[in-house]
DNA sequence: CATACATTTACACAATTGTGTAAATATGTC
DNA sequence: GACATATTTACACAATTGTGTAAATGTATG
């Protein structure tokens, strides 16, 4: 089903991979599906401050997933690549199948 | 199209997309799509030691991912969510969709 | 240009993750 | 049980990642 993958794109998956796993930026992908945001926006989003939070956005931009545009003094983020939410989707079809598992043990 | 997420989900999730955030770990996936491997099978996949395949082998275990099975002295390792292929592949597209991007900037 | 607002970067440090070598554990065979 | 093979765990340490406070930067507006 799939080829033999090599080391350089093993590490380029796993950059995209990294960018998205955090908890705080789980919550900031989930936040931009709904629609595009500032900081500010986000800011009640997670318990951090607001420098942590830029600084995700900015792993999440750098991983090419959120895209900036600016809007006078403020910075809209917007989510470029919704193919990322499948990946979320599929953390769940984890979660759940553990549990199943869990609950199939004798 | 997603509902608000909490804190706890969203650390569930994470816990998922850090457990494939590793180059030797998508390695690993992608060897074991194509069918069930011990420990020694997947000695040349990376240019790493084997205690170190065996406790990356384990992160993916603990997550749920990838089940195990003795047979004799051999521990034969399973992909127990293929949906995990679902977002390795999303990855490639994050991937085209960022050299898309630089190729369109004038 | 002084001020206010929005956001990012610098700095210092805590926490987590990844690693190899060597030792320990597990399994089957003689 | 001694031995060979297969795998994991202990230990020590390097490297990366995450964080808040404070300072710096960017943008409009009086």
């Amino acid at each position: 089903m799939y080829g033999h993958m090599n080391t350089t794109q093993a590490k380029a998956r796993a950059d995209i991979l990294k960018a998205l796993a955090h908890p705080t930026r789980v919550l900031i992908l989930d936040a931009l599906s709904r629609g595009d945001r500032c900081v500010n926006d986000l800011r009640h989003l997670a318990s951090t401050s607001l420098p942590t939070l830029s600084r995700h956005l900015d792993k999440l931009k750098k991983a090419g997933i959120v895209t900036e545009r600016r809007a006078g003094p403020k910075v809209i983020h917007h989510l470029a690549c919704p193919c990322i939410l499948e990946a979320l989707g599929c953390t769940v079809d984890v979660i759940k199948s553990v549990s199943k598992r869990q609950s199939t043990a004798l």
